[in-house]
DNA sequence: TCTGGGGTCCTAGGACCC
DNA sequence: TCTGGGGTCCTAGGACCC
């Protein structure tokens, strides 16, 4: 009665195809349209339709902050992320200024985090405004049903407008909600890939930003299509173990690589000065200020960290940076504040016997992170002896 | 126009060890 | 005389993402 099992093709040749992808796995990828500007529209919703902006609110004063979100009216006028907040406001002198409130968008992050776990045991947070849902459907329109109940839910219960790609690759899920913005879906099957990467530009893949994209153009590609005409050996010359995934990608087998390990890996903290710094004692100051926010924030996460970093900004926006590992994993401001300071300083009169650019920009950072999950034994552990003067005040 | 404040991952050279 | 080869850790820098 049993049925034979497929012959596997004869010792020697070549498989056709690679492994096909498990045709009842789908990935849906959420993206939350606009997000700081829609969880500032729930509480503000005579707003709705009108060119809004979170960020620094120019009536505050002159800043050297950006945009950090744009509702689609206000980016009619030219206004997105990222952009200063001083030329924001002169490309859209109508709109409404919001100052972020970050624990209230993560607050409503987790509130879709929490939605999306009714679809799937699995989900992948992949920014405040991002997450990927593996979930099990037979087809394509399964799957994007299933995709509709989920944008409908997130809109309904929770007021929040997301697009969501559909595909059975993260990556091309990823780049499929790009195009379904705003509001949309987007379904690409697993035939279809090749076909729906070809006539995008090369940007559009995650990972591919301006430096890459300049080389590839060098090259004469400026499109996925014609990336996936070039041999995975040849771009991997100009770009490394990435190139040769950008051509795998570009031909329809994209590979996703593994998530990263649940946990933060660093944590930092920095401060943009009003003015470029240009004298040790304000940067000593400075660092002594970050470091005691870093390590109550830590604290706060019952973190400890096992690295300790400092970067500058200089005044020309280029970088500099130096880090330490420590012997042990440390709590606490104090060892941090010491060390942060010492490598400032490294940092500072190399500088100086250099360039002696002015600091724009400092920041602290830890990193080799690791629960504290047992604390330090401390006298305080040991219950006094009788007669002792240690008293428990 | 003049560029924030978080993060992640990759590469490459030197130190060090066997 | 003529100096291997491999593995891992540390550090600095670069690129990219939201």
């Amino acid at each position: 009665m049993s049925t034979p099992p497929p012959a596997d093709p004869p010792e020697g040749l070549p498989r056709l195809a690679p492994p096909a992808p498990r045709p009842d796995r789908w990935v849906l990828y959420i993206d939350l349209d606009a997000f700081y500007v829609e969880c500032e529209l729930r509480s503000r919703p005579e707003l709705r339709g009108t060119p809004v902006i979170v960020g620094p609110p120019p009536s505050e004063g002159p800043t050297r902050g950006v945009v950090l979100s744009a509702s689609y009216e206000a980016r009619k006028f030219g206004v997105r992320s990222a952009l200063p907040a001083t030329l924001a406001a002169r490309l859209c002198p109508s709109a409404s200024w919001i100052a972020p409130d970050f624990p209230k968008y993560e607050a409503a992050s987790r509130e879709v985090r929490s939605l999306l776990h009714h679809y799937s045991d699995e989900v992948i947070p992949f920014s405040i405004d991002e997450a990927a849902v593996p979930v099990e459907a037979p087809n394509a329109d399964a799957a994007r049903a299933i995709a509709e109940r989920i944008q409908h839910d997130v809109r309904t219960t929770l007021g929040l407008p997301a697009s969501i790609g559909v595909a059975t690759t993260r990556v091309i899920a990823k780049m499929a909600t790009d195009l379904a913005k705003p509001a949309g879906i987007r379904v690409v099957r697993p035939e279809e890939v090749a076909a729906f990467a070809a006539p995008l530009p090369v940007r559009a893949i995650p990972g591919v930003g301006p430096k890459t994209d300049a080389i590839l153009r060098q090259h004469g590609i400026t499109t996925i299509g014609e990336l996936a005409t070039h041999r995975p050996g040849e771009v991997g010359a100009w770009l490394g173990g990435f190139g040769r995934e950008l051509v795998a990608l570009a031909r329809g087998a994209p590979s996703d690589a593994p998530e990263s390990d649940e946990g933060p890996r660093s944590r930092s903290t920095d401060r943009t000065f009003a003015e470029d710094v240009g004298t040790w004692a304000e940067i000593e100051t400075a660092i002594h200020s970050l470091a005691a926010e870093l390590a109550h924030s830590l604290e706060k996460e019952g973190l400890r960290y096992g690295a300790v970093g400092v970067a500058f900004r200089w005044s020309d926006f280029s970088r500099s940076q130096r880090s330490r590992t420590l012997s042990a994993a440390q709590e606490g401001a104090a060892p941090l504040g010491e060390l942060a300071v010492r490598l400032g300083r490294e940092l500072w009169e190399a500088e100086q016997s250099a360039r002696g650019r002015a600091v724009r920009t400092l920041s602290v950072r830890t990193e080799r992170l690791t629960e504290r999950t047992q604390r330090q034994v401390s006298l305080d552990d040991f219950p006094p002896a009788s007669g002792s003067a240690h008293s428990a005040l």
